[in-house]
DNA sequence: CTTATGTACGTGCACACGCACATACATCCG
DNA sequence: CGGATGTATGTGCGTGTGCACGTACATAAG
């Protein structure tokens, strides 16, 4: 045993690594797919989240929470769409530090128009690829990961506030 | 209304939703904890690879098809990493377009050293939450995905020659 | 050999992203 | 009420990243 940095470190790394490397591999894919659909996959993650949300608008804070990109890219996701007259800037009346973002009409229909081809373009570069079973045990099974990771926090960012 | 453009879309897009989510919330975390042993997560990525490659030593193109980078991002790393005094370029005799890439001893060393902080991180954020039936199936599930992706290229990437 | 086409690699440039800081407001304490 | 502390958001700046292109070499065609 004189060399094993590589190999023999466990099911979870390997496990780890498949994600790493799917994530690599699919998402540079799916992002021309979708911008060729007509929308950047920033905004398409964005309207998503903001159609799918009560009385189809969130706070900033909430948005960054439930979407894939950071707080600060969501502040210029919005911005953009906002020019773009997907989105609005809703000042919250009971918070004035913070607002809501609301999806608009078109905003809607913008992300209906380009929801099927998303759609799609995961089913081809990674559904289809496998069963139910499968499917059913990594989204529960990653779920469980969410929860655990993002009660945890940004474990590390700022010492033991 | 007829209004589900998110939540009805399949198992195939919800598993594919945590896959998402969960890089963006551990990938971050993996990479601070990383790079405080030392290492930036690129620079480890590139020696753990290279260390585990047959005669430690990989063309720049297989480097950038085994390891989660890109092509360009391996070459700069790599320039980086030669600067460190942990890989070196040798060129290849039977093709002068191309040269290997090789870990040196001291990157062994570095790489060493970092290991377990790397392995420690991903079970603490990753595979802690998991038991050994999930880890296994996502390894083969998400390497089903892999083999299938990888073969069909880059879809859609250069269509003009 | 000469020319045309394909492959391996490096790099300038523009853009995306996170960090650290600034601002505005809320809340708590005396 | 006035000051101190915490929270929500926006933004300048440095860094990381991919794209498009250039260079060097390999290989096929004549």
């Amino acid at each position: 045993m004189t060399d094993e940095t590589g190999g023999r470190e466990g099911p979870g790394v390997a496990a780890w690594a498949t994600v790493l490397r799917v994530h690599a591999a699919v998402v540079p894919k799916l992002a021309r797919e979708v911008a060729a659909a007509g929308l950047p996959i920033s905004w398409y993650d964005v309207l998503l989240v903001l159609n799918a949300a009560p009385e189809r608008r969130l706070r900033m804070s909430d948005l960054g929470a439930a979407a894939v990109l950071s707080r600060e890219q969501i502040s210029r996701v919005v911005t953009e769409l906002e020019h773009a007259g997907l989105v609005e800037r809703v000042p919250n009346p009971d918070d004035k530090r913070s607002s809501f973002a609301t999806i608009t009409a078109g905003g809607r229909s913008r992300l209906r128009a380009a929801a099927p081809t998303y759609i799609a373009a995961i089913e081809s570069h990674f559904a289809s690829h496998l069963n139910r079973e499968e499917l059913s045990v990594i989204a529960t099974a990653l779920g469980k990961v969410l929860a655990a990771e993002e009660r945890s926090g940004d474990a590390g960012a700022s010492r033991s506030g």
